[in-house]
DNA sequence: GCAAAAACATGAGTGCACTCATATTTTATT
DNA sequence: AATAAAATATGAGTGCACTCATGTTTTTGC
């Protein structure tokens, strides 16, 4: 982890400079990059893996990974926000959970986070866990952290939204998420010692904290 | 970061290990530390802070300092334990407060501790919100951290029940004091990109969310 | 008081994330 | 097509947290 300059490079896949042959190559780098980082992380964990490996594996020089990703901490941040993507797209698909009530569809969301960021525990506890911290703006980290916060609050806050249109919930904006945000992250840490079989604690807990809100957010008081 | 093999080592201010002398010196080494610690955080930040500099203003030699830290993200937070431990002292010494209301208490403990905090910024945004994080007890990390939260949630768990038994508070338990160390967590994540004068912007939004907090609590819901 | 053992201190050495001067490839210009 | 300019790749080099074999101090048992 470090702090002194860093270049305010490779904030995400879309990127406008250069053309043709540059843009392409640079995708595929980028992509060769994670896909080698996520199969080490996965494999051997965050912290035995080297750098050098990665750049190994994506058979680039040491030196080039850090021109795509200011830090291996970046780069495993990065690789998690291409994870919520996934998660994202995965929820916007399942059809079943569209006209289910909301307390499932929240679960479904921090369930299906859990099943996939069970191969990267030991980078989800010592890092990433303060990249979710909501409204993080200014860390010391890189200035990156705050794209996925944001891309997932605006997420959270669009499923909540849809619900205050149904009539499933009193009006809680933006507030709402935020406090949402606060409980997937208690949750998530709960879930990294949990070691019953299944993870089936955290379930359980999960499963009562949403039941618990449901009943402080039908009561009302969300007006500051 | 490292999470290799790593001595169970240094725990607290407190051992039984050895007697005499030796007891004595280790005591006087590991204050020494501390001090020289503390005093070049203050001054350069976390981060620009070598272990050899901590150690030679420590007078000890550059190994030694793992002897009694086994890393020096642990040193920085066995730092801010001890803060912590004057933070809660500080409390129960303020006359003025036992009698005060309990949202005015709950506000001065989170307003003093950011006050002390103030100069630990670098290190508070980057590691020191995990060791916060309430029940975290599995952490890839050295296995200090846990002692930390512990002794804040009993620290914050005693001033709840207090108000419990004055009758200003429903029985919010051991979930009352989980909760309100997610707030804690929550405001000091604001404070740390709050560059309003005074941070007031933080202290405004301590205030609403307490106030709010308080109606909450007073609707009861909190039997599970 | 002395020898053996245990605890602790020491600092040269190591591994790894990250840098930077240079070389190579791609784009822009004519 | 040739040249200049810009972007990117390269890998030897660097700084620093951390280790470990060895030396030194303290304790224990007699």
């Amino acid at each position: 982890m470090k702090t002194s300059t860093r270049r305010a490079n490779s904030s995400g896949p879309a990127q406008k400079s250069g053309s043709g042959k540059r843009l392409e190559n640079k995708a595929k780098t980028r992509k060769a990059i994670l896909k080698a980082a996520s199969e080490l992380f996965a494999k051997k964990g965050f912290f035995q893996t080297t750098t050098d490996e990665i750049s190994g594996k994506a058979k680039i020089a040491d030196g080039t990974l850090f021109n795509y990703f200011p830090t291996k901490e970046d780069l495993a941040l990065c690789f998690l926000d291409e994870l919520l993507i996934g998660l994202i797209e995965w929820f916007q698909q399942e059809e079943r959970l569209q006209s289910a009530p909301l307390a499932e569809r929240l679960f479904a969301i921090i369930h299906q986070h859990m099943e996939r960021l069970r191969p990267y525990q030991d980078f989800v506890g010592a890092v990433y866990l303060r990249a979710l911290q909501p409204a993080s703006k200014l860390h010391p980290l890189s200035l990156q952290s705050q794209e996925y916060n944001l891309r997932y609050l605006r997420f959270i806050r669009e499923v909540l939204s849809q619900a205050e249109a149904r009539g499933e919930l009193p009006q809680v904006g933006d507030l709402g998420a935020y406090v949402f945000a606060l409980l997937h992250l208690a949750i998530i840490t709960h879930w990294l010692q949990d070691d019953s079989p299944g993870k089936e604690n955290t379930l359980a807990l999960l499963d009562r904290s949403l039941k618990m809100a449901s009943r402080f957010m039908a009561k009302g008081g969300w007006d500051w």
